[in-house]
RNA sequence: GCGGGUGUAGUGUAGCGGUUAGCACAGGGGCUUCCCAAGCCUCUAACCCGGGUUCAAAUCCCGGCACCCGCACCA
């Protein structure tokens, strides 16, 4: 099925569609609407499910603003700013610091006009046709705000939620009674200025993402998950340097194509994930980064795509990202971010250990002179230039002192491996798979599984007349009552409910007619085959929550 | 951001200077012998926005916005 269809359906049937229309719409916004909403918190469940329950990953929810010194430790505010410089003659567009970095490769961007005088005494023209280049232009890849009146903090709305995970790191780890490996999850928004919003919602400049940050001890990478035949598992996947194989994950780890443990069992875990909600898993496969496609924070990543009439999309990304977040914000908060692991045998060593001297800290730091002081001290002494916000901490600032000490712990920094799930984009392949024409009468079906349907069951009196209408209300009512969401219609000819119910995905549909009346027995008729059975309507709610709890669990 | 294309009821479309803006499906009401978008009657509902040209604009021109296809971008 075609991403139009699927565009059209949405749009018709309440799913989702582009936000502010009657203001003509704003590119990069889509709302969700009443039959959408229930399918994204449906596949939002279940990924809690898999995560959160069968994991045992705490979930976790912080803010969407952060305040600038998060992204300044995190490497955003500096790696999300491209300037962008435009040929006079023909338009094409480049990359200021990448047309620096051509002629001189060592080139770091420090000041725009730095930048400026750079393409000037290089002499850089257009490469195409050879005309004059525009002054560059900042493009801000994070939508910023002002916390606070007068002129306020700078902030910005958050372009992952990983961050909010990391610089709580602390209370995380006493949660855990101080234990690796453990995971924290957040589901929530996550924030882009994206210079060109595409197809629906495949790029949102505001966008649904569920990210795992998992921690592990840096010299044990494993995670021994729920699902002890993780490793049995068989995917497809993409090498960097140009395989396309499909391997039990054991083996590509023996291997050496995926290089760590946890990496290979989250590629798993994705893998099942979305098989259980419904996508196809012929059309799934898992692709290794280039070196040079890596996020500045990532040393290694594999993306999940999925094959649609758009080609292959990114759904989620299982990035390791090493020692990376919690360094930074060590090295700009001061804050601990450490674990301290107990040494088998306690060593008597000789310490040498950095000592601040307040005086010059201060006049350094202001301040933050404390924080510098404290994150100097937790340094190992070593002959490498000390940097604290930014600022190089000079050697008449510190002695090194040296003094005995039994050592029983060491500290380290944990290792974090990552996996991120895009649900827009996931939702939007699950519809496209999920979409298909009925034989014969050619309208749509859209086969969603029981757990991710919008509506579990549809309930229709046969004709709304002759009592049949209020026996179905009252059957409508028990199934309410049982906790089902419940689609009732009266509407029309009982073959166009049918209709109506399957374009939305309703697994099965109950039908109320005389005989309900005599006997008490109701139909219930399957989605996919149209089949129905005869049962009693006292059996339903047992035997509903039984068939939409298999499809939840059965991962 | 660049180039090309497209914007007409909820959806899909016809109309290409003068139409009561047509059709199909969907939706509301009614009738009906009612289990897979059945039939009949009836009703509701649209020219993306702003300028301009013209006696007259859905139609031609310009600008904006949105969407689609390429290019670039996508940490």
């Amino acid at each position: 099925m075609q991403y139009q269809d699927v565009v059209e359906l949405a749009k018709r049937r309440g799913i989702f569609w582009p936000s502010f229309e009657i203001y003509n719409g704003l590119s990069g916004f889509y709302d969700y609407g009443p039959v959408g909403a229930l399918i994204k918190d449906n596949i939002i469940n279940t990924w809690k499910y898999i995560f959160v329950e069968l994991e045992q990953m705490a979930l976790i929810d912080s803010p969407n603003i952060n305040p600038e010194e998060v992204l300044d430790a995190s490497g955003h505010t500096k790696v999300f700013t491209d300037y962008i410089t435009y040929c006079e003659r023909c338009g094409e567009a480049y990359r200021a610091d990448e047309l620096i970095k051509k002629k001189m490769p060592d080139y770091e961007f420090t000041t725009y006009d730095d930048m400026v005088k750079k393409i000037e005494e290089l002499g850089i023209k257009c490469e195409k046709c050879g005309g004059n280049l525009s002054r560059p232009e900042k493009f801000n890849l994070m939508l910023s705000t002002k916390i606070g009146p007068g002129k306020g903090k700078t902030s910005y709305l958050r372009p992952e939620t990983a961050q909010g995970i990391f610089i709580n790191f602390l209370p995380y780890l006493r949660y855990f009674r101080e234990k690796l490996p453990f995971g924290v999850v957040q589901v929530g928004k996550g924030f882009r200025n994206e210079i060109s919003p595409r197809q629906s919602l495949l790029r949102l400049r505001e966008f649904n993402m569920a990210e795992a940050e998992v921690f592990f001890d840096p010299e044990y990478l494993e995670w021994k998950g729920f699902f002890q035949d993780m490793m049995d598992q068989r995917v497809r996947l993409l090498t960097n340097r140009g395989e396309d194989v499909e391997l039990r994950l054991g083996d590509a780890l023996k291997k050496g194509i995926i290089k760590q443990q946890p990496i290979a069992y989250f590629i798993g875990l994705t893998f099942r994930f979305l098989k259980n909600i419904g996508i196809d898993t012929e059309r799934i496969r898992f692709r290794q980064h280039h070196p040079e496609e890596l996020a500045h924070y990532s040393k290694d990543c594999w993306d999940c795509e999925v094959e649609t009439s758009n080609g292959w999309i990114e759904v989620t990304g299982i990035a390791d990202r090493n020692q990376y977040d919690l360094k930074q914000h060590i090295e700009h908060s001061g804050a601990d971010l450490y674990i301290l692991k107990k040494l088998e045998t306690p060593k008597n060593i000789k310490v040498k250990r950095f000592k601040g001297n307040e005086e010059k800290l201060k006049s350094i730091f202001g301040n933050e002179w404390e924080r510098a002081k404290k994150y100097l001290e937790s340094l190992e002494v070593t002959n490498n230039q000390i940097i604290f916000q930014g600022k190089r901490i000079p050697e008449d600032a510190y002695s090194i002192i040296e003094y005995d000490e039994k050592e029983e712990y060491t500290k380290e920094i944990p290792w974090v491996i990552e996996p991120s799930f895009g649900i827009d984009r996931i939702l939007l392949s699950l519809l496209e798979h999920s979409l298909y024409t009925r034989e014969n009468t050619g309208y749509k079906v859209l086969r969603l599984k029981p757990h991710i349907s919008p509506y579990k069951v549809a309930v229709f009196p046969l004709m709304p007349k002759d009592g049949l209408d209020k026996e179905a209300r009252d059957i409508e009512r028990i199934l309410r009552t049982e906790n089902f969401n419940v689609y009732y219609d009266e509407s029309g000819s009982i073959g166009k409910r049918y209709a109506r119910a399957d374009e939305i995905g309703i697994p099965y549909c109950v039908t109320i007619d005389y005989q309900t009346l005599k006997d008490g027995t109701v139909t219930l008729r399957e989605r996919d085959t149209t089949q129905q059975e005869r049962l009693g309507k006292d059996e339903l709610p047992e035997k509903l929550r039984r068939l939409i709890l298999k499809c939840l669990t059965s991962i």
